[in-house]
DNA sequence: CTGTTAGCGCTTTCAT
DNA sequence: ATGAAAGCGCTAACAG
């Protein structure tokens, strides 16, 4: 009877699998496997459980994620799609949220870079994930493939315009509050600085959208918008497009902080005073806007708890299990610094 | 003879596999294979390998990544661990040129960031990568148990300290350039603008050594190092500390644009003049330091030809092919602009 | 040159 | 309550 050594004998020491805890626990493959899965509707009695636990832990076991990807059509792992704009410091914060939330579900998060060469479906393919998160939401023909490849949920974050898809993370919320902050403070002609990014669109309309609402709430007249390029001469034009108003709108809305601290740098080279004769209000709370001079208003998100939804949302669609849509509508916050 | 149908005529039609291909060229899967990888010492008449591509073409064939992993023991992905620190502009972009490299030679590109939670090793179970990327040195330990799951290769893209492992981006010479350009100016006594995080100092600490060593070379005495955290009091302590100096410091290398930026809002408020009294240079080239007041001259990397060397170096060792070890010299260069 | 075949590690009927 | 065994899709050693 020369079976195959356990690896003791020869080469390197093989990794376990679950044949070894079984067989170290002197039951059967199948057991070992309810028993680690906790696999619903099979009984099965406290000793032999214990048997199968010690001898998995005593051997060090973990499962293979090959082995059960194969067996699956998926694997456990959560892939994001970044989006094709340069990242900041958000999106980090949100991706290691993310990270976090995910682990404790127990599933594994990675984030992919669009890579110009490859078409996206290389990449699914390569990983089988149990489901795909993009910012914006895909293709009715790429959620088809997705799909086809096994890939069991895709899910956008944001801009859910068509089906129902998308998780809907309330980006007018930021706008509101931005223009709810200016209002308050007196400004009664506000401004709104979009970006010179076409690729950001999806965020900018529903930011943009959501300051409009507040204007119309306070009785003020619809936002001067004014597209702001990140170079020296955009920035100073857009203030002085504002300043030229009649009347001059005193209280910007920027895009995010990028935007908002650009155009500090801006108000500066033409001689207008922030927050004096112009209050800027940004979103993000990058790091730098807590030393910039002014020191930078902005809009922050409770990232945390943005990504415990977002977690909580998929690990429940892959369970079959029914979703809240709508995430609270608490975690934006106005944090109050110089600039307004 | 009523074996299973294809799907034509049932549920949702399956996903080709490479038994499907071979039954279609009427071949065995084992050529399939072959032809398919091209696999090497295995001489394949060009007609039968039309017949498999063509075969594998109107299937729309694509290889189960699973089924691969599990045969081959790991998978066709390149793991980046993403650092604990705050990831901002320049992460964000090397992660995409990295994509786009590894793209080129075949090679899945994913980024995990660390969640507190559960440990790393998790991750690389989950994925099983054929290599894994981190920006400093693993453990020794936690590098043979990388390598104990199954992953071939663990590359550090800096510090490489001890044995050979890391690839050894020459972070020296962008703190080596921006002392050059100082001096080249003119400034007689330089100051450092370090980092206020512990988590940044593998990469602070070189970038300090390449000042000093040019500070030698041009006869300048060791530049005065001060730590700067990100607020408004610890900028304007900073720079305020430097124009105490006897003589007083006039041109400053700071750790990154981050900082740098940080720095000219602390000038700014404490009075002083950029670049008139205190000149200013970082590194990374962020968006914002083409914004700012004044705009901010710093390093830049050429973040394209870095993930090129990188990529290559990955794809070289997976094959089992000799690497050659430092990137080309001439990755980095100075952007010019308002502050030095 | 091409085919047969044995697994990689896992889950899950179906029997017992 | 537990076990035997099939099979997910792929590769490579071995025959022919």
């Amino acid at each position: 009877m020369a079976t195959v050594s356990n690896g003791d004998g020869g080469g390197r020491p093989r990794r376990p699998t679950g044949a070894d805890v079984a067989r170290r626990a002197g039951l059967s493959r199948a057991t070992v496997s309810y028993v680690l899965n906790d696999t619903p509707h099979q009984a099965i009695p406290e000793p032999t459980r214990q048997r199968v636990l010690a001898a998995a832990a005593e051997l060090g076991y973990t499962p293979s994620a090959a082995g059960r990807a194969l067996r699956n059509g998926h694997s456990e792992v959560v892939l994001l799609l970044l989006p094709d704009w340069p990242i900041g410091p958000s999106v980090g914060e949100l991706l290691e949220s993310l990270s976090s939330a995910l682990a404790e579900l127990g599933l594994t998060f990675v984030a992919h870079p669009r890579s110009t060469g490859r078409p996206v479906s290389d990449v699914w393919k390569a990983i089988t994930p149990a489901a795909v998160i993009t910012f914006e939401q895909l293709d009715d023909a790429e959620t088809t493939k997705l799909e086809a490849a096994g890939v069991e949920l895709a899910v956008a974050l944001f801009g859910g315009r068509r089906g129902g898809r998308a998780l809907d993370i309330p980006e007018q919320r930021t706008g509101r509050l931005q223009a709810e902050h200016l209002a308050a403070a007196g400004h009664r002609r506000l401004g709104y600085a979009w970006p010179d990014d076409p690729r950001v669109l999806t965020f900018a309309q529903p930011r943009l959208e959501g300051v409009r609402h507040a204007c119309a709430d306070f009785g003020l007249p619809e936002p001067e918008v004014v597209t702001v390029p990140l170079t020296p001469e955009g920035v100073t034009g857009a203030v002085r497009a504002w300043r030229a108003g009649e009347p001059a709108v005193t209280g910007i809305c920027a895009y995010n902080d990028e935007v908002a601290l650009a155009l500090l740098a801006g108000a500066r080279r033409v001689g207008v005073d922030v927050p004096g004769d112009l209050a800027v209000v940004g979103v993000d709370d990058i790091p730098a806007s807590a030393v910039s001079l002014p020191t930078l208003t902005t809009v922050r998100a409770d990232t945390a708890a943005l990504a415990g939804h977002i977690a909580e949302s998929i690990r429940r669609k892959l369970d079959g299990r029914p979703v809240s849509r709508r995430p609270g509508s608490d975690i934006h916050a106005v944090i109050r610094r110089e600039s307004a």
